[in-house]
RNA sequence: GUGGCUGUAGUUCAAUGGCAGAGCAACGGAUUGUGGUUCCGUAUGUUGCGGGUUCAAAUCCCGUCAGCCACCCCA
């Protein structure tokens, strides 16, 4: 069978069998959000290409590698949004949505791309949920912030899955711990002679000059060995910030939220500070990270607003859903119709009565339509076991019957297609389905 | 971006280099006013795509596309 044309690499259809589950995965999310106070705001899905790589950083491989660029054609440079909270925040500072009050939480439901190779959990375009605490750096609001990705997983009925919490520092701790870190592993990536040694991995050799704090995630057996005696960030953090990270413990424990510290935690974007965490399902193989997300002190100013402080997370809803399928957690339910309406002909039927039965299952099935309940007929449909079958396919709750009796005698048979029980409704009284 | 595995009916999977097959699903019947269970029957193919080797390729080789796994990175 010759299949003309794809989905592009790494994109995906979500077809009529799956796309309920998405809806309601979107539908709880929002609830949920919006119990916290969090508001909706979409943006474009591009943006100047300068938005991303200004918060983002420069050096990390979203904007290295990952981002799908383009120009208009007046040579304008843009690129497809490859992370929610960049956006929210141009829109933010563009609308002064400041202005409105002292804390501004925001939620958005969005697509972003990246440009990287597919995998499980892993593709080119993907969905993500984010909320954004704009406003204040009270550490209840990061305690807040993840209360609500976790109350969310919650009400989704997900089990597996574990909240980790680290304090990265605010810019001067993390510069301190960035040097200390170096010389701790200096004597690991070089030779007394200065040249490179092979005690490390060649990819720590690069993240010693790229990213210092990837040297202590890396899953190398050797390299893990080394990194367990290297110093731990939380143990370079000042004062203001050693109090923030106790206190966000504070709030969580109040919060009833568990959680773990994992002071290993690095966030892949620039702009945090201070508070960093993810929630994490051990059972979904590498692509493990159910979302992220943290404090970003700094970004509004280094994006031209006031300074603001702010907190936010992001998670995918397609490792969202894989994690509830694996662990048959998924509470959504698939459509079905509530009524399936029958016409019964036997061979006694005359035309005149085929007829009337077939305006009467018309009528009764727009007046159902009507009142916004799912009601489903096949006019195609001729045998009374076509169209049973096809009303238990369809996992119908009840079936109508509309046959010679029903209509001699002004009636509806409604048969209950899980109990397979049968009543009689007068057809005047049918108001009451 | 790096390394590896895989690609056959709607789907899950078979087939020593020698006639492309089975389960499930679909459809029809057994059962003319009753679906799910059972039994019987019917239909189903560019073996991802393009080249090569061979008397002969789903099978071997090369390329390509796609998926998966790990790395990388991260949602």
């Amino acid at each position: 069978m010759a299949v003309k044309y794809t989905v592009p690499r790494g994109t995906q259809d979500i077809l009529p069998k799956d796309s309920y589950k998405w809806e309601y995965m979107e539908m709880v999310f929002r609830k949920v959000a919006k119990s916290y106070g969090y508001q909706e705001i979409n943006t474009p899905v591009f943006e100047q290409t300068e938005v991303f790589e200004r918060s983002a950083g420069d050096s990390t491989d979203i904007v290295q590698k990952e981002m799908y660029r383009f120009q208009d054609k007046k040579g304008r440079n843009f690129a497809l949004r490859p992370e929610g909270t960049a956006p929210v925040i141009r829109s933010y500072i563009e609308n002064n949505l400041g202005s409105e009050g002292h804390i501004t939480k925001l939620f958005y439901i969005e697509a972003m791309f990246r440009y990287d190779r597919p995998q499980s959990g892993r593709s080119r375009q993907f969905s993500q949920f984010g909320c954004e605490c704009i406003g204040t750096n009270h550490p209840y609001y990061d305690a807040e912030n993840i209360t609500v990705f976790w109350t969310y997983l919650k009400t989704l009925g997900l089990k597996n899955f574990v909240v980790e919490i680290n304090s990265i520092g605010c810019s001067e701790c993390s510069e301190t711990y960035n040097t200390a870190l170096k010389d701790y592993f200096k004597k690991f990536i070089f030779l007394p002679n200065n040249e490179i040694s092979d005690l490390v991995c060649p990819d720590c050799q690069t993240r010693y000059d790229k990213n210092p704090k990837r040297l202590l995630d890396c899953k190398i057996p050797k390299c893990k060995e080394i990194s367990k005696e290297a110093p731990s960030m939380l143990d370079y953090l000042d004062d203001k910030c050693k109090t923030h990270f106790s206190e966000v413990q504070k709030y969580l424990d109040i919060l009833k939220v568990p959680y773990v510290i994992n002071p290993k935690i690095v966030r892949g974007l620039d702009y945090y500070t201070q508070t960093a965490f993810e929630f994490i399902n051990y059972n979904l193989g590498s692509q493990n990270a159910l979302g992220g997300g943290g404090r970003y002190d700094g970004l509004i100013k280094q994006m031209g607003g006031k300074d603001t402080p702010a907190v936010g997370f992001a998670g995918g809803f397609s490792r969202l859903l894989l994690s509830l399928i694996n662990e048959n957690s998924f509470q959504g339910d698939c459509p079905r119709p509530k009524y399936y309406i029958v016409c019964a002909n036997d061979s006694s039927a005359n035309d005149e009565n085929v007829s009337s039965k077939l305006t009467k299952a018309l009528e009764l099935l727009i007046f159902l339509r009507n009142k916004g309940i799912y009601a489903e007929f096949d006019i195609e449909k001729i045998s009374l076991k076509a169209q049973l079958k096809n009303a238990n396919r369809l996992k119908a709750h009840h079936v109508i019957i509309i046959g010679e009796e029903e209509l001699a005698k002004n009636y509806l048979t409604l048969k209950n297609m899980n109990t397979g029980e049968q009543t009689t409704l007068d057809f005047d009284k049918i108001d009451e389905l």
